[in-house]
DNA sequence: CAGTGAGCGAGCTTCCGCTTGACTT
């Protein structure tokens, strides 16, 4: 009995991940003789009262994440207990960093310490990760290296530069920050710039077979005047059709959720706020009902799949049953998790926010895995016939569009502008019902909302899942833009923070800047760069006094 | 003797990205 408890208790190992979420999964999975543990997230960082980099070498100086000191004191002691330390953070280069300081703090106890990467928690990969352990990677260390020290160097050095040159306190720059705002700056200024013009539009109205629809000649009149003769000519006047196309159309699905298209699409249909997106969809996440809220992969469990697939076979028919896709990741993605999706098929007991948000999720999931939906597009070129004087060459154009099946919509409906068309013969000769004036105004671009600024900034490759809604907080917290009505508005600072920037340190409101840095580091993760001089290039081209 | 300027130190502020409670308003 004695021998038994001994055993067990020397026999300890110890598993150690970022988030506890994971870490309660995985310990089920591991069963007997593992304790698993969580560092929620880095543990050692630049200290945030000073720069924390020698100027000369760029050495930098790691200390202590708030907190956490006492929170590894713990896992330090339970190591001392293991007799094997499996390092199973994130498969990306933060994670990495992560595994590097554990490691770091770990070696001293001469305990064996390995790293193990794993793409997805189930039984078997994680099996597989704990037979297969590793070394930390030194390149993706220094690359993390690579990327803080520089987002270091131009946040401090830049932002009190930044508030000496204008004499206003509490400025900020920054890699992402700068060229977000930068964006919503500019859209005003598109705004403020924009002429509302009104024009005039003469529209033909026609029934055919009991079905209304209507023709446009593209033609604008600045005034309503200029339009009137041509209304009484038309009046009395015929219309040939001169061309008639029909097409079938399928629309695709859209790809699963992941980080930014949530909190985008949320903001959009359910009217949340992206930092309330995110925290909600973390609940979901901790009751487990969601995969990992944070990502930028769409890559979605082959199995999990066939069972949503399974699901709208049997819930819509089989006509409704797409094909299992895959979709190309952008450079920037770091795979480390698969999209966002619901972690089963029961239906959780949620009300709310929660149950909202989750309903949307499993919505989009099943559409992303759903047939595509098939339209027809019809044209029609209509041409007026005057008696006596031939043919005129005013071509109004007709549009229909048609749904002839809803596939994935069914699931997760979407805004599509639907107008009738009857079939039309080519030389079919028809009478308007009417002819009408039609007043328009050309559109300012909208602000940005929340959702929309995160998307941009995704498209572009700025900032990271778990950064996107604190960047939009940041802008805000700064006095850089204000909410109206749910649209981003920038403040008078704001136009003068990127001017500044405009004319002092145009890199850092490029926006294709952190592109540039990314390229630079995949160069020092693949071994052929020197991080330091990577960090020196970029920087010292700001040329800061 | 009063005003000025240089130099110094203290205190405050600033970045992005990873992760959740433990705090305070």
């Amino acid at each position: 009995m004695l021998w038994t408890i001994s055993h067990l208790l020397t026999g300890m190992k110890l598993f150690i991940v970022e988030s506890p979420t994971k870490a309660k999964t995985i310990v089920r999975y591991l069963g007997r003789g593992w304790r698993v543990e969580a560092t929620l997230g880095h543990i050692k960082d630049l200290p945030p009262d000073n720069l924390g980099v020698d100027m000369e070498s760029l050495e930098p100086t790691f200390v202590w994440v708030r907190g956490k000191k006492k929170l590894f004191d713990r896992i330090r002691e339970l190591a001392k207990k293991a007799t094997f330390v499996c390092i199973g953070t994130d498969p990306d280069r933060e994670g990495e960093a992560i595994a590097y300081f554990v490691r770091e703090e770990l070696k001293r106890l001469n305990i064996p310490i390995g790293r193990v990467v794993f793409y997805e928690i189930t039984p078997d990969s994680i099996r597989q990760a704990v037979e297969a352990p590793g070394e930390v990677n030194t390149h993706l260390v220094k690359a993390q290296f690579a990327r803080r020290v520089l987002d270091r160097l131009i946040g401090y050095r830049l932002s009190p530069y930044l508030c000496k040159a204008t004499g206003k306190l509490g400025l900020s720059v920054g890699r992402v920050q700068s060229p977000a705002l930068r964006l919503v700056v500019e859209r005003e200024r598109e705004i403020i710039a924009f002429k509302k013009r009104e024009y005039y539009h003469i529209k033909a109205v026609f029934e055919k077979g009991s079905v209304e629809f209507s023709a446009l000649w593209n033609y604008r009149f600045e005034r309503v005047e200029n339009a009137k003769p041509y209304l009484e000519k038309l009046r009395r006047a015929l219309f040939e059709v001169s061309l008639f196309s029909e097409e079938r159309k399928e629309k695709e699905p859209p790809k699963p959720f992941i980080t930014s298209s949530l909190q985008s699409v949320a903001n959009q249909r359910l009217k949340m706020k992206v930092e309330q997106v995110q925290k909600t969809a973390q609940k979901l996440y901790e009751q487990g009902y969601i995969t990992y809220p944070r990502t930028d992969s769409h890559r979605m469990n082959q199995q999990k799949a066939q069972e949503f697939m399974d699901y709208i076979k049997k819930t819509y028919g089989s006509n409704y049953v797409g094909k299992l896709r895959s979709f190309p990741q952008k450079s920037t993605t770091q795979g480390a998790h698969e999209c966002i999706r619901p972690t089963g098929l029961t239906t959780p007991p949620l009300k709310g926010g929660e149950l909202a948000l989750y309903e949307l999720i499993l919505h989009r999931t099943l559409a992303s895995l759903a047939s595509p939906a098939l339209l027809l597009e019809r044209r029609a070129v209509l041409n007026p016939l005057y008696e006596g004087k031939g043919r005129e060459e005013m071509p109004f154009m007709a549009k229909g569009l048609e749904l002839l099946f809803d596939g994935y919509l069914r699931i997760y409906p979407e805004e599509l502008e639907l107008s009738a068309l009857p079939f039309l013969q080519e030389g079919e000769v028809l009478k308007p019902k009417k002819i009408v004036v039609e007043k328009r105004q050309t559109q300012p671009p909208p602000r940005y909302t929340e959702g929309a600024l995160v998307k941009k900034l995704e498209e572009l490759g700025i900032g990271r899942p778990s950064t996107y809604a604190t960047i939009v907080k940041t802008l805000k917290e700064r006095n850089y833009v204000v909410e109206e009505k749910g649209y981003l508005k920038p403040t008078e600072v704001a136009f003068e923070v990127v001017d500044f920037l405009k004319e002092k340190f145009p890199g850092v409101i490029d926006y294709s800047f952190t592109n540039q840095m990314e390229q630079g580091l995949d160069e020092v993760e693949k071994g052929s760069r020197d991080w330091q001089e990577l960090v020196r290039e970029f920087f010292l081209s700001f040329k800061v006094e």
